[in-house]
DNA sequence: TATAATGCTTATCATAATAGTCTACTTAGT
DNA sequence: ACTAAGTAGACTATTATGATAAGCATTATA
């Protein structure tokens, strides 16, 4: 049961975005920079959060991307759909009929209520949620430095 | 977020002997036709729900396999963890130091969420429940076909 | 005590997924 | 035109998954 890469790395890229955004687009190159991501592997996450409405391009010079929605419109189900495909942790979750077994399948019930658990949490947090969450820390660590 | 093979196939496996449990010990063969898993796969799966003692063995001729506990005992986390190991999405939720930025990564905090969402769930749950549900649905599709 | 029936262990293998790099292409500002 | 972006796709190394098979170890019982 572990996420892969693809769905940690772009919440980690859409996050940064959403607290480094200001009046123009934002690089690619520097949310490689500051996540520690190479720059040909972040375009492979950028492509699906683009294709899925939540991010915003600009090619040619002076381009970039910016959130193409308010930080709190976005869900991070939405991210992680994108990036990872269904939260189902079995297919016949989301279809019954790949198995002839679904109907009575008690364990299937219990993958769909893990299914409806983790989709639970991530229903319920926006990346604005994310943004105030970093701010607090950011200022504890501060007051920490200061004292 | 895949569940592997491994951790369902158990499931069904100790579900199964949850059900069929009589007084001697269950044959592997016996559990392997009714859950449609090969016998090899199956004995490997079986190895760590005994080595984490949800599970006995008797080897020999006339042996077999019995819970080691009441199935009321048995919480689905136990079989899910021996089979696939800890449920965090990421290992920096278990182990903090693996990476500098824990103390300050937020989304961290997330997948940890993630992780207490589904240990909830499977920790909440015992095999007696599963087999209190098979059962449950087993008379609905009788009285189903005897209408 | 020999033997057959059982679970246990180790080795092996094919396939698929993951994580990532590299190259070439397209678009747009200067 | 030139250059600085993002876009698309092919390619690859590594690891995990899902098995299968062969032989080992243990025990009931004839």
């Amino acid at each position: 049961m572990k996420l892969s890469t693809k769905g940690r790395y772009a919440t980690r890229a859409i996050l940064d975005l959403a607290i480094n955004q200001g009046e123009g687009p934002i690089l690619l190159k520097e949310i490689a920079q500051r996540q520690q991501i190479s720059l040909s592997y972040l375009e492979h996450l950028i492509t699906p959060l683009i294709a899925g409405g939540l991010i915003r391009s600009t090619r040619g010079a002076k381009g970039g991307v910016s959130l193409a929605k308010p930080p709190e419109e976005i869900k991070l189900i939405e991210v992680i759909q994108l990036l990872e495909g269904s939260l189902a942790p079995v297919e016949c979750v989301n279809n019954p009929k790949l198995c002839p077994r679904s109907e009575l399948c008690v364990t299937r019930d219990v993958w769909t209520e893990l299914k409806n658990a983790m989709t639970g949490v991530l229903e319920s947090t926006t990346l604005q949620d994310l943004v105030d969450r970093q701010k607090e820390k950011g200022k504890a660590v501060k007051a920490m430095y200061y004292i």
